[in-house]
RNA sequence: GGCCCCGUGACCGAGUGGUUAGGUAACGGACUGCAAAUCCGUCUACACCAGUUCAAAUCUGGUCGGGGCCUCCA
């Protein structure tokens, strides 16, 4: 039997935090609802893959194997027109921003996941289960679409507490749609000209939208899998239909997903970001702005399953924030020695604040309180903890390469020419050392045993 | 209209029936030739109105305000 962890989650699904206890022990199977690449990556993406990007880091310091898998919806409406618009082949787009995901989220130290399933791989995985769930009756076709009858599905709406009925009271109609009940959804669309498409026994036609999330997930991590993830706009409609139509294939009593767990939306002066509103920040610029240390502090620094409002006031305050921290802990010894008595409260605290539903502000004010604690008493146990811990939540304390091997020595000539200036009280040659170093992004500092340099 | 969140000090942001969260900024002091960094100190808040309770920012009801989803969305 598989035992739980002292860690708690919140899950959607049964509104309350639950221990986390995982399917086959000491291993934890982890669906993350990925991005339709069809533009570049905004920063609200990058909080929510940096959110389980830390989730997945903590279980793997706590000595779980995590297979974090992660989707890429490489066919869908918006892959199509945005390849039209600039008359380029829709797959090949797709692959295009893809790629480019992968590689501005490596810049934010978000770990790969181990699986990038596409869904125009896995289009006969996905007929079978369009097919098995028109066999039996959760699901009929019309003129070449296939929906999902969401009257067949008892407990349709426990994810997101939205009932058919109401729905429909709500519900736009669509002109042209062959469905029954607009709460339908669709599972297979039939093919329009000119579109990529697959044959299929209802004809010609490409997934809908959420059955691949369905299919992959249970081919790949297989039924009752431990975390499903993504943000919390896909709790209604993208994920109440993956439970509805993989419960429905699963059959009796199967259970698609066991913690749902949500991350909360990112938005920007209040609002949320969209491009209408013009307030789209894309990751690429983010980086431009500021380190990914200081992102990483700003996106943890609010609980992960709470929206994020991004101004550029608090942009600025998390720079300073980091600075303490690194100005602290890069002092501090990379590796852990034997634990001081502050080091074992900390990392009691920093476990316990993670362990309560993944609470990183709160693992981090610990942090904040190691940092001041190890600024007065110099406790080198605590220091090289509190680094560690950060490290776990996936922050880096590398230093940066400075020039070439030959930069540093002159540095330090530098320095030295402006000691015997200060000694000879010729404050203005040294103050000028300093001013132009300054200026060239090398920051001087006296301390009580000499100068140092580092990069600003 | 339906479902659901949230309103915390100058700003950000945890928490939750009785205890200083933490950070940023500001101000005062220490250290320093001056800076920077650091340390010490100051700034004691929970939208509003009722109620429950020995005790509520925390529970209940209402009011006002903000946001998300219901259409594509991380």
């Amino acid at each position: 039997m598989s035992q739980s962890l002292s860690l708690s989650l919140y899950n959607t699904l049964s509104r309350q935090k639950e221990p986390l206890t995982p399917r086959v022990e000491g291993e934890i199977s982890m669906y993350v609802c990925g991005v339709t690449p069809y533009d570049k990556l905004h920063i609200g993406h990058a909080r929510a893959f940096l959110t389980y990007d830390a989730l997945r880091r903590v279980l793997e310091n706590r000595g779980l194997r995590v297979l974090h898998v992660q989707n890429v919806t490489d066919i869908d409406d918006k892959i199509i027109i945005r390849a039209n618009e600039i008359g380029q082949d829709p797959l090949k787009l797709a692959s295009n921003y893809h790629e480019e995901s992968l590689r501005e989220l490596a810049l934010l130290d978000v770990l790969p996941a181990h699986q990038y399933p596409r869904v125009t791989g896995h289009i006969n995985p996905i007929l079978d289960m369009v097919a098995k769930l028109e066999e039996r009756g959760y699901a009929y076709a019309r003129e070449g679409d296939v929906f999902f009858d969401v009257s067949k599905d008892e407990d349709y709406g426990k994810l997101s507490g939205q009932k058919p009925e109401e729905l429909r009271a709500g519900a736009r109609i669509i002109p042209g749609e062959t469905k029954d009940d607009p709460a339908d959804f669709a599972l297979w669309k039939v093919a329009k000209e000119g579109e990529p498409s697959w044959p299929s026994r209802y004809g010609n036609g490409r997934p809908g939208w959420h059955i691949e999330c369905s299919a992959m997930a249970l081919e790949i991590l297989g039924e009752g899998f431990d975390i499903h993830g993504g943000a919390r706009e896909l709790v209604f409609p993208h994920h109440e239909n993956e439970i509805a139509q993989s419960e429905s294939f699963l059959g009796d009593g199967g259970t698609f997903a066991k913690t749902w767990w949500h991350c909360g939306e990112l938005r920007v002066d209040g609002a949320k970001m969209s491009k209408s509103l013009g307030n789209f920040i894309t990751l690429s610029d983010a980086l431009e702005m500021a380190p990914k240390n200081v992102w990483r502090l700003l996106f943890l620094q609010t609980h992960p399953r709470s929206p994020l409002d991004y101004t550029e006031e608090k942009l600025l305050q998390f720079k300073n924030s980091w600075n303490r921290i690194k100005n602290a802990l890069d002092k501090a010894p990379a590796e852990v020695g034997e634990l001081s008595e502050g080091a074992t409260r900390f990392q009691a605290q920093f476990n316990a604040a993670l362990d309560d539903d993944l609470n990183t502000p709160e693992a981090i004010a610990a942090v904040f309180d190691a940092v001041s604690e190890f600024n007065r008493s110099g406790d080198e146990a605590l220091g090289a903890t509190a680094r560690n811990a950060m490290e776990v939540l996936g922050f880096s304390f590398e230093t940066e390469q400075v020039g070439d091997e030959l930069t540093p020595h002159l540095l330090e000539l530098l320095i030295q020419v402006r000691q015997s200036a200060r000694e000879r009280r010729d404050f203005k040659t040294g103050d000028q050392i300093r001013v132009r170093l300054n200026e060239l992004g090398i920051a001087l500092e006296d301390g009580v045993d000499g100068t140092t340099w580092k990069r600003v």
